[in-house]
DNA sequence: CTACGACTTCAAGCCGACTTGAGGTCAATG
DNA sequence: CATTGACCTCAAGTCGGCTTGAAGTCGTAG
């Protein structure tokens, strides 16, 4: 199995060697061992990286992320957790889904101001409820 | 119209009172004048308010909101950044949804490792190389 | 065998988006 | 007309997520 050193972790994924150790330092990520100083990755880090980017677009803290694997790196075997956060990505991605209609409705829409359709305006109202369901599950 | 002071602006909207300062600060909200030092807003607030957490959540800055209204406040959304974003909110969304069917199968699977189901590296996978398109087009 | 350059550490800095705190002002109520 | 308390300003602080800079350490090419 080819080792990476992080410059090629860096350009293979995008991301900033300094980004790379960060995220070592916080456990999300871990090198497999050092060739004198230099830190070696195995290859599969890449799709931890990815899982990573993901996580965050998702809106996932890093302390977050580092909760979903345990130790070795699998993800973490609490199925309950798991659940929780299917179930939050789940809300997301229907919030996402609305707006990403209604960003196309506003986008192909012929009312001279967005303010003035109707449609437009429902989104507007559902993207500031859907926050306010957050918040209230914040504060629980 | 009714003016409403901050504190109703705040209580409608969820938003800290000295978050919407922040806002008037950089612009992005006006109010109408005062009351003694009092702030008093036109009800139109609360909609540019709804407007400034959806482009929130789709992922726009404060400074690039602040660009998508004109001098007289009214939205200059600009049909093809929309419709960018909702393309952007789309792949998004897609890697989620398969992010989402992951962590649920993890959450119900009965093997050992998830590593070691098939479907969920299968999952893993999809969610992992849509990412990887795109990073290719972040390079391009 | 020495010099180079890619890596290393550690501390500090930066940015976005707010929040907090100290001290001030004013309209309304008793 | 004095007090109260909700608002005000301005500066500084916080937090997450990195980046930057100075100083050090290697393995490899010349």
């Amino acid at each position: 199995m080819k080792l990476l050193d992080i410059a090629e972790v860096a350009h293979s994924t995008g991301m900033a060697a300094s980004r790379l150790r960060f995220y070592e330092e916080k456990g999300l990520i871990g090198s497999i061992g050092r060739r004198g100083l230099k830190r070696l990755f195995e290859a599969s880090v890449l799709e931890r990286l990815s899982l990573i980017a993901l996580a965050q677009t998702a809106g996932f803290s890093l302390d977050e992320i580092a909760g979903m694997f345990d130790q070795t790196g699998r993800p973490r075997l609490d199925r309950v957790q798991l659940s929780a956060k299917a179930d939050d990505l789940d809300q997301t991605i229907r919030r996402l889904g609305a707006l990403r209609d209604g960003l196309r409705h506003a986008a192909a829409c012929p009312a001279p101001s967005h303010m003035e359709c109707p449609t437009f305006r429902r989104l507007l109202k559902g993207a500031v409820e859907s926050r306010r369901r957050r918040w209230v599950e914040d504060l629980g």
